[in-house]
RNA sequence: GCCCGGAUGGGGUAGCGGCUAUCCUCUGGGACUGUGGAUCCCAGGAGGCGGGUUCGAAUCCCGCUCCGGGCCCCA
């Protein structure tokens, strides 16, 4: 009996992981050509992190287990609350504000899909210390030139949970679950919240009108009708963006369930990738005091790695293989001249198989490499070797002693 | 937790009650003892699991498992 993958993982098969390597070298020249360094936190922590963060209800979707001695464990459903937990525990003194980046495996234990896993990948970023507008800014143009280097189609949303807020405030502690409903765009249960909670008809209207605005920046004029709020940050916030040819739909139905956002929220969705859209998400909140810190502003945001590979189309480029073929009894030769252009950055393969010269050949062809090295009697005999080109054929004799410089210069023609 | 679809060699498939389970690809070898891609030949490898119906099941029925898509959820 095999034993196969468990449920919602995936194995993945080197071409897949080339073009993973791919995106992630890219987002990180990004994210670093903004100054953010990379952290890395424990695949597991205590249950209790996530449960504060997001509540009892998550317990259902994460991975749990009690280690040898009893404690609760689980395995990390996301990276913001590690991340801001090392902050609070170990990394609070740094001069603010402090920029970090991860790129790490989550687990959640949810029904798969297209584009959902229980094993996935997150990329994102945190910036912490600063409450202005700017630092909203920066973060979103760094997702948006994230997205954009890979080509792909996607539509951003910026929000601001302030406006509604504003508006439920008159509700008291009763607002929380209102942006819930909202969230969840359920507006059954809201209107039904609303009955029920006795809420005035005045704000009830209001709130539809807020969730339904949608569009460019002159949405805000139809706000400020609705709803007295300090739009200030907000307007600059969207000029900035403008002036950087950052595209953009002001979308104020964003909300969020839960009460550490603060302000600006945001959101890619891609085209074309069925009901799992959503390859970004981020915003500005404030975590730090619910994990025994000080209260302190941030802002951030998590890439779906797997989302965006899947969408990514390009194929990386290979770098150029050589294929070092010998007559049985010049192994020596072969693994010699091999570790010689490999000293020199090479990417040299050698038979292992002790194969004929034609299958070795064969083999060669099979795996796309560029030129074979051909190592014999004749050839050490005079001091030379045989250097071919797979793609046209042509062979040419290269001094032993020339064969590195040979090559790398070939390999620099071929760029 | 709910709904729909599916499961045949490593990958892609055909058969849909009855010969030794089809074809392509793949892998290894050979034709060809110092030169790859072509061709030919040989070899390798398969009906998810359990039960039922039947003289006989990959095929029909039931259960389970797993996979895919959607709902819920999405920190």
């Amino acid at each position: 009996m095999k034993i196969e993958r468990p449920r919602g993982t995936r194995d993945f098969l080197p071409e897949e992981m080339e073009k993973r390597r791919e995106v992630e070298k890219r987002f990180r020249e990004i994210v670093e050509s903004f100054g953010y360094r990379e952290v890395a936190t424990p695949t597991f922590e205590y249950s209790e992190l996530f449960k504060r963060k997001s509540g009892e209800g998550i317990v259902e979707e994460m991975y749990i287990f009690q280690d040898k001695s009893k404690r609760e464990i689980a395995l990390r459903p996301e990276l913001t609350a590690p991340v801001i937990r090392m902050f609070v525990n170990e990394y609070s003194r740094p001069p603010k504000p402090i920029r970090v980046y991860y790129f790490g495996n989550c687990f959640r234990y949810e029904r798969p899909q297209k584009a959902r896993y229980r094993e996935f990948w997150q990329f994102g970023v945190e910036l912490i210390g600063s409450a202005s507008y700017l630092a909203d800014a920066e973060v979103i143009i760094l997702a948006y030139n994230m997205l954009k280097s890979l080509k792909i189609d996607f539509e951003l949303n910026i929000g601001h949970v302030g406006i509604l807020r504003k508006l439920l405030s008159p509700l008291g502690e009763r607002a929380s679950k209102a942006m819930r409903l909202i969230d969840k765009e359920d507006k059954k249960g809201l209107m039904q919240f609303f009955a029920e909670q006795n809420v005035g008809r005045d704000i009830e209207e209001k709130v539809y009108r807020i969730m339904e605005l949608k569009g460019g920046k002159e949405v805000i004029k139809e706000a400020k009708e609705i709803v007295e709020f300090d739009f200030n940050d907000l307007e600059r916030l969207l000029s900035l963006l403008e002036s950087l040819s950052v595209d953009y739909i002001l979308n104020l139905g964003i909300a969020r369930g839960l009460d550490y956002y603060t302000g600006t929220v945001f959101e890619f969705y891609a085209k074309d990738l069925g009901a799992q859209r959503q390859i970004c998400g981020g915003g500005s909140y404030e975590l730090a005091q619910l994990f025994g810190g000080e209260r302190t502003p941030a802002t951030g945001f998590a890439i779906g790695f797997d989302r965006v590979c899947e969408l990514f189309s390009e194929v990386p480029k290979k770098s150029p293989v050589i294929v070092v073929v010998n007559f049985p009894g010049f192994e020596n030769f072969a693994f010699k001249v091999a570790s010689k252009l490999r000293s020199k950055g090479l990417k040299v393969v050698v038979d292992v198989m002790e194969r004929s010269l034609k299958r070795q050949l064969s083999y060669a062809n099979d795996i796309k490499a560029s030129y074979a090295i051909l190592i014999g009697e004749e050839e050490v005999s005079r001091g030379e070797f045989k250097v071919k080109d797979l793609a046209t054929g042509k062979q040419f004799d290269v001094r032993a002693e020339d064969i590195t410089t040979f090559l790398s210069e070939l390999m620099r023609e071929g760029e």
